[in-house]
DNA sequence: TACTGATAGTCAGCATACTGAGCAATATTC
DNA sequence: GAATATTGCTCAGTATGCTGACTATCAGTA
């Protein structure tokens, strides 16, 4: 039988396994309390003031039905304001607080750490070879998923 | 600020929701209702006949928490039996039933299907870079996750 | 043998992620 | 302008995946 070694969405699991885990030790040694799906939103949030929450999904590719959890846990932290829109009333405009910006200046530290750590067995150019690769293959594959990555 | 795809988590985040997508995909498509979680803990209870779970947590590196509810479901399924051990009456023997080897037998094209397309945007060569650098970088933070892979 | 520690499994609770459905509002077409 | 299609968002349901706590059992030792 082929060994799970030999299988790419294996190693895909294991090594998002590892990489959220190496993301919320070193955040919350910080002393911060954020996943790293709630801090992806919360930098594209501020990158992006006003956008709405299917922009704000397109952007990092995740689902629109998982990033009204999300967004509400970061309005619930008080990071993140959540209007109606006056131009659309359908959506929702998406605003960091200055709560928000601050939590995001400090923990960036935590965050470079943690991108370090996850690819600590690599050298730098094993490790900037992983990912341009994964890059690659993610651009292939990006419209196989329900949330595709769009771009603005 | 630096760029989502300059980040390994984020990159290993996209390629398993691709991964996982194109499993369901091809698998759904051949009239399986698998995940990709039960289908790696079927062939590994009929590879290693009458493990308890956590031994079979350890060797697909998976949550002792989370291993219950996947073979509650494959029990459910009747692709596995759980009975207690005669040795240890705290662990749970796994076996695999015939319908559960039916299944992983009709099932083997389409997985093998879905590790190709998951890399369908890579070279031969650049799929098997890929797979090695993951495999490097997950044996480095294996004991970073609560979850890793124990070898037999 | 009684005590202590470790181990196997489960459970409650929380956070992603998806499917599919539905509502409200906007856009398009006739 | 009315009918239709599309879009933004939410919700219910299901499946991972984790933290932390708990029970039952086993193993080792005083």
């Amino acid at each position: 039988m082929k060994d799970n070694n030999d299988m790419p969405g294996h190693l895909a699991r294991r090594f998002q396994q590892i990489a959220v885990a190496v993301f919320l030790a070193e955040v919350g040694e910080a002393g911060f309390d954020l996943t790293p799906v709630q801090y992806a939103a919360l930098a594209t949030i501020k990158a992006n003031p006003g956008l709405d929450q299917v922009t704000l999904a397109g952007l990092i590719a995740y689902d629109r039905t998982t990033i009204t959890g999300v967004v509400d846990r970061l309005v619930q932290k008080g990071l993140t304001e959540r209007r109606a829109s006056s131009r659309d009333r359908r959506a929702r405009e998406l605003e960091i607080t200055d709560a928000g910006r601050r939590v995001l200046r400090k923990i960036t530290p935590a965050v470079e750490s943690a991108q370090q750590i996850m690819l600590r067995g690599l050298s730098t150019k094993e490790g900037e070879d992983l990912m341009r690769l994964l890059r690659k293959a993610i651009a292939a594959g990006n419209d196989l998923s329900r949330a595709p990555l769009r771009e603005p």
